[in-house]
Parts: structure tokens; sequence; C-alpha cells
DNA sequence: ATAAAAGTGTGATATAAATCACATTATTCT
DNA sequence: AGAATAATGTGATTTATATCACACTTTTAT
């Protein structure tokens, strides 16, 4: 770890880019820079944090462990914010975050990031506006959750994990059968079945972690009815 | 319909009372009050929005309807505002607003409250603030779904309307059976089964829509563990 | 290289809760 | 007031999907 010039990054979030040199300074001086490899935990639920953290590359899960079972809530792919509304809320993490790929993260004093959002108008905008997509993101999913059966689910991330995260109609599945039954709650072996009935009926080719979409329109559709 | 002279409102939100004289007048010249009686719709899923909507009195509904069933997202009380994600995203309305008290919203042009996200940090703030609790309510809301079952999501939400809404044990349920249902994403049947179980065990006392809770001990272990 | 551990596929069974069906009770309307 | 309509309760049946059980495969460790 640390101490970043954040004036020279090149990665700055949305909200950063209106800083100016002197509200960089401020933001430099308690941000800290941290690299995470798969698997590495950045934050662990029940955990107090006092940070706000900007993955600035990378891909992480976030998941919640509950009694009954465990739930990978979403991928989140930098750039982008992760606790804020843990940090500004009641400062203890509802739920871990961890990398499934390499990533790298700044985790910033959550005073400064108030400081900031106090001076800067542009810089609140845009936190403003990450929030909103945030909120209208988790709705989505919660929706989907109770219309759509396994099936849908399941089509509906295959689809998010080819035009979001890895913009490709192939690629590595960066979670293995049971954790891609936490993120579309159902079971592991529900999972394994459907992913081998969508390459019965050749809408996927699927060996081992390496997905290939074949017919995307029927997956489009599965995920829409299904 | 009336503009409003906001600076004289008794009701104003966290965000407004920290405005000055003149940004309260801004505010004012584009800032709409109107009343819903029960069942009035504020604003309809699918339908363009450009405002904000604070709700000064009143109780709503938020629903969406989807393909296979009806969902009521939550309930939202005032003070609050509803449809920021929505105005300052896509335009669109993912959901509608019905009320299902006497409630009164003021409409907010989102253009002047961009302008006063811009000019007031302190209104930024407090946007922020409410932004993020509506993340964790709605976080709350997923992980139960999955995590519990039927009964323990309808023991959760007559916690939550007599902790929350009504602030007493006993109240008039705002919903019918059916509604119930969608709340807690199950059927009017299983609700009005579950419901007579939860009298017969003597931890509420239902009639009609009349419910006191009775043993809230019993009712809060169901919604932890069911 | 071999053993141990972890991950995966697939049939059989169990189960929560939806759906169907219909009787009963409220509420609304003329 | 009486008819029509909507809301509710409750049994019987169905269904999606979890769970169990176990074989097979891949990865990791010694």
């Amino acid at each position: 770890m640390k101490t970043s010039s954040c004036a020279s990054c090149l990665l700055k979030s949305k909200a950063v880019v209106n800083l100016a040199e002197q509200e960089l300074t401020v933001l430099g001086k308690s941000c800290v820079e941290a690299v995470f490899e798969k698997g590495d935990t950045i934050f662990k639920q029940d955990a107090l944090s006092s940070n706000i953290i900007y993955l600035q590359t990378g891909l992480v899960k976030l998941l919640v462990k509950g009694p009954q079972r465990t739930q990978i809530l979403r991928l989140k792919k930098a750039p982008c914010y992760l606790g804020i509304p843990t940090t500004m809320g009641d400062k203890i993490n509802h739920y871990s975050a961890v990398a499934i790929e390499k990533t790298t993260a700044c985790f910033v004093d959550i005073n400064t990031f108030k400081e900031l959002i106090r001076i800067n108008p542009d810089f609140s905008y845009e936190i403003i506006v990450e929030l909103c997509r945030n909120e209208l993101e988790q709705f989505n999913r919660c929706v989907k959750l109770v219309q759509n059966q396994v099936f849908g689910r399941l089509a509906t991330h295959l689809l998010d994990l080819s035009d979001n995260i890895y913009q490709s109609n192939q690629f590595d599945l960066p979670l293995n059968r049971s954790e891609i039954a936490d993120l579309v709650c159902s079971s592991r072996e529900t999972v394994s079945r459907l992913l081998s009935d969508l390459a019965k009926e050749s809408i996927i080719d699927i060996n081992g972690k390496h997905l290939k979409i074949i017919d995307k329109s029927r997956l489009e559709k599965i995920s829409e009815k299904g």
C-alpha cells in the first residue's frame, strides 16, 4: 500500500475528474491504493468501515452470508465506487467484497469524501448519479428475481457477463457452478442441469469454465420470458 | 394544484431546510403541490418523468407490473423523495406510485433540482444520505427475499407496518390480502393461510383488516428465522 | 506419480408454495 | 333492500426446484 498522488492518477473516477488541483491534494493525503489478487477479500461483512472504496481496475463479487445460504449480490466491474451507502450510513458492512480478478482499489477516508462533497458540487453530482444508477440496477435485479424462474435468471446473468463484463460472446466464467448458483439464487445442481440443457439446445457451448454463446437471441428470449 | 411558497412551507425536507431564502424562491418557482386521495396514482410505470417528487404527508405503495405478477416493491411513508434515480437516469418510471392514504406531494422540476445540487452542497449532502439509506433498505429487502420463506417475509412486513409505518401494535392493514401477497412476493391464498396460522398460534389477532400484534417476540423470531 | 480434495453431472425424492376449485363473507351499486 | 361484485378462507392438486445420493472428473498437494 502507498499514499497515492491522485493528481497524476490516470484512472480517476467521473467524480474525481471534477476536482481542482488543491482538492486533489486533499484527496491524495487520505487516499491509499492497494492491489488484490483473485480470491482476496477487499472488505468483510460485519466489519466496521470508515472508507469509501474506488475500484480502479478489476472485477469483484459482493456477497452476503445469510443464515440459509450465501448470496452473490452482484458482480461489480471497475471503475466504480463501493461502500458509499455503508460508510455514509451505519458503518457496518452488510456484505463482503472479494476480488475475482486482479483488482486495484483506492481507500478514501470518509471524512475526506464528505469534505469533497461539501466543497465541490460537480463531485457531488457525479456521486449522486452513480448512486442513482446503482439503485436502478439493484431494483432490476430484485424484480427479475421474483418475475423469472431460475432458467430466466441464469440466462440474464450469462448475458450480463457477455454484454457488460467481458464484452464478448465467449469468455471464461469467473465463478464455479456453486457460485453461479449463489448469483442466480439457486442450487449448484440446478445450475449444472440448466447449463447442460442450454448446451443440448445449442444455445451455448460450455466446456468446464469456458462458455460461448451460440444463439444469443434465444438466450435473450429465455432471459425475458423464463 | 398550486405553485407553492416553499419558504413558508412547514414540511420542508431535510435537504430543503439547508436552502437559503433566494434558493427557496428558485425552488418555489418550479414546485407544484398536489393532493392525492387513497387509490390515486401519483406516477405511472413506463411514463416519462421530468419531476422529482417530495412526499410531504401520507403513505404510498410502489408497484411494478411484471409479466408474471404484480410486485409491491415497498411502502414509502412521508417525508421522503420519490423518483430521484428514475428522473436522474433514463427518465422512464420503472414502477408506479399509488397513494394508500391521503397524501400530499410536491413536484419539483428536474432542472431546478439539479441546479440546487449544483449550488448548495448541504442540499446535495442530504440527498446523498437519502439515496444511501434507500439503497441499504432495498438491499435488505432483496436479501430477505432469498434468505427467508414466505412465513418470515410476512412476519417482517407486519413488524415493519407496526414499528415504522404506524408505530403501534394495532392498526388497520392498508392493503387487502392480494396486495399483501404482492408485497411479500407470494399468493393471496398463502397469505390468507399464514395469517390464520399466526392467529391460531395467538401471535396476532386479526379481524378483517384490523390487526393486533399480541406476541411480538415470537413474530420477531419468525421474521428472523422463517 | 499418487493420494486427497475439490468441483461437477445426473437420477431419485422431498417440499414449499403456487394454482385450481369452490364455498363463504363483505362491500358496492342501483 | 336486494342484487351484483369483490374479497376472503380453505381443501386438493400440481409444480418448480431444493435436497439427497453417488459416480465421475479435475485440481491441488505431498
